[in-house]
DNA sequence: CCAGACGTTGTT
DNA sequence: GTCTGG
DNA sequence: CCAGACGTTGTT
DNA sequence: GTCTGG
């Protein structure tokens, strides 16, 4: 799970429900599914520089990763971070202030006919808050150099917990969601000296989710 | 001590 | 680069 | 994710 | 029953 989301809002509708605004609003386009696995360049905002909409890849790359090789396969592993292992897990563990929000209006969700069948059918939901608006998910970036050309890659991953009542029975089989926030808990995520668990309840989360 | 991992739990 | 499992 | 462990490093 | 190593 957590590896599909949806921004169908217009630039502006994305600045406003953020409080920052698009460095270069022609690098975003609206859409209808990104994929994780494609590591897709998707609006994000840094906490150190609040104001401004930036365009960052979805796939945390490590600093120890060394080639663009090796950082294609890391990263596909670095799309979700769990909140409860941050500060245990070497490619995330010295990034716990590297605090961004992530924009977007759905998630893709897939739940099983019957859990821990594989075989079993799924059926896909989009999950959205119930008035549709963008929200903002918990993240962290990384500046990732590469050696061998110089070139930064401006990455990022995305933090779950625990699935809420709605997303345990929508995602039932691994149960888990990615950290949404709530509007007033935007700048609390940004500050590095919040501690990051305090984020990891979402039973307050308000969400909808339709079959599509 | 040193080799090997370093991440998630997903693919429409 | 740093951690950790064997 | 699921199979397999689930404990200690002490004793003449 | 729950944790964890593969």
């Amino acid at each position: 799970m957590c590896y599909h989301t949806r921004l169908t809002a217009k630039a502006d509708a994305i600045e406003k429900s953020s409080g920052a605004s698009f460095d270069e609003p022609d690098t975003y386009k609206p859409t209808a599914e990104y994929n994780g696995f494609a590591t897709p360049a998707t609006p994000v905002i840094r906490f150190d520089d609040r104001k401004k909409i930036l365009m960052y890849e979805w796939g945390l790359i490590a600093d120890w990763v060394k080639t663009a090789s090796d950082a294609k396969k890391a990263r596909i592993n670095c799309l979700n971070a769990r909140i409860e292992e941050l500060d245990e897990k070497a490619s995330y563990k010295r990034k716990t202030g590297n605090r961004c929000l992530v924009a977007m209006d759905g998630m893709y969700e897939w739940q099983w006919e019957s859990p821990g069948d594989k075989k079993s059918k799924k059926t896909r939901y989009l999950v959205t808050r119930p008035d549709n608006a963008v929200f903002l998910c918990a993240g962290l970036f990384n500046e990732w150099h590469n050696r061998e050309t110089g070139i930064i890659t401006y990455c990022y991953t995305i933090v779950t917990t625990q699935g809420n009542e709605l997303m345990k029975e929508i995602h039932n089989n691994g149960e888990r969601m990615l950290v949404v926030l709530s509007p007033e808990e935007y700048d609390a995520w940004l500050d590095p000296k919040n501690e990051h668990l305090a984020f990891a309840d979402r039973s307050h989360i308000e969400l909808k989710a339709v079959q599509m």
